[in-house]
DNA sequence: AAAAATATTGAACGCTGTTCAATTTATCAA
DNA sequence: TTGATAAATTGAACAGCGTTCAATATTTTT
């Protein structure tokens, strides 16, 4: 059945050249700036086409969430290796603000704009992110059995952790901190100020 | 001149019934999700009369932040009666919170909305929160002239403080911790972990 | 070549922020 | 009180939005 199998070759390739040309977009000018019109007209296409690939805007923005979880979670599994429990939480802390930083779109996606739960389904990308959350909680657990932070709720270190580095992050994409131009000199600081404080945390 | 008081009086009085419509429709349904046309019909009045007030949506948006950072320094004086450095420190990260989760709404116009830098004045709303930002920075400093963290760069530990306070409150406004509906005990739970945790960060 | 299935489209609906000429309303001078 | 002036208010219009759907164009099957 080779037709069949073009026919289904041709619909992946359109559907993934719609998704590029969105996180391009929304790259470029932030989600609620893009329409499906702009879309289409990027890759020469009807705006009336796409809904037949995604049920709509949201699903699109969905699509773009689940690979940006998918990268996080890859860029985390790569920590794992490290066998000093702490050391490997503080290269996870890393990996997190490396992630945010380099894919910053992408982490707006996931965890910064705002996503109408008439029409979005949080429950769903609350799984995705519970998938990334639960490598950090594993982390943390085996430093606690590993003697740190002795008597320390598993689950409550693990929260602040992740607000800590989330925090940062969000306030620097937010660019609740700063307003000059991309500075790497800064960026440096902010992240090795917080894995400073992390290693303080961290505790025998 | 008794008409033209009358007259300012009744030009105030709109503006502010405006930005009442606005912030309790912003409430309800998010900043992007109210339009121009939204307000004017909750005061029946004309969209293009608004225009008369203010420059654009984003005039209003930057009012009701401007009101947000006002309460916020608000609460944040409150806590300047306690004495003894840790325990004001502390007790402002609480006030922090408490605003963050009392007014989740201006906290979403303040700090987790995209304002788009091309139509938005980034830095007039930069300058709103360092005023409240130069407040965490003193009580910090304040800390470690007590003899708390002794040789930590005052700046350093302000900006993570913040990160914390501000990362637990963003995930929960952007449900990204829980999904049920409203828990008071989930989010007092949050907050005492915060607090448990910054108490441990200052330290003698 | 005709029929059936699939893909694509433009027009339409009701919405958006914003502008502006036209109209209404209020103030002031005679 | 009337007429002129100033100020406030408005609806229509523009270009855009997400989305739907009947009509059209293309491809596959018979």
């Amino acid at each position: 059945m080779g037709i069949r199998e073009r026919k289904e070759k041709e619909k992946t390739e359109m559907r993934s050249s719609i998704l590029k040309a969105a996180m391009s977009l929304f790259i470029d000018e932030g989600y609620e700036n893009v329409s499906m019109r702009k879309i289409a007209r990027k890759i020469e296409y009807s705006a009336s086409s796409i809904y037949s690939y995604f049920e709509n805007k949201d699903m699109i923005l969905f699509e773009l969430l689940h690979e940006g979880f998918e990268k996080l979670k890859e860029k985390q599994l790569f920590v794992q290796g490290i066998t000093e429990p702490k050391e490997r939480l503080i290269a996870h802390g890393d990996a997190y603000m490396d992630f945010a930083f380099e894919n910053s779109q992408y982490y707006e996606l996931m965890f910064l704009i705002h996503k109408p739960k008439e029409r979005f389904d949080l429950h769903k990308v609350k799984v995705l992110g519970d998938s990334c959350y639960e490598l950090l909680v594993k982390n943390v657990a085996e430093c606690v059995e590993a003697g740190y932070n002795k008597g320390e709720d598993v689950n409550n270190l693990a929260l602040f952790l992740w607000s800590s580095l989330h925090g940062i992050v969000a306030l620097y994409i937010r660019q609740a901190i700063i307003l000059e131009e991309f500075n790497k000199q800064y960026l440096d600081n902010i992240k090795s100020v917080t894995l400073h404080f992390l290693q303080q945390l961290i505790k025998k």
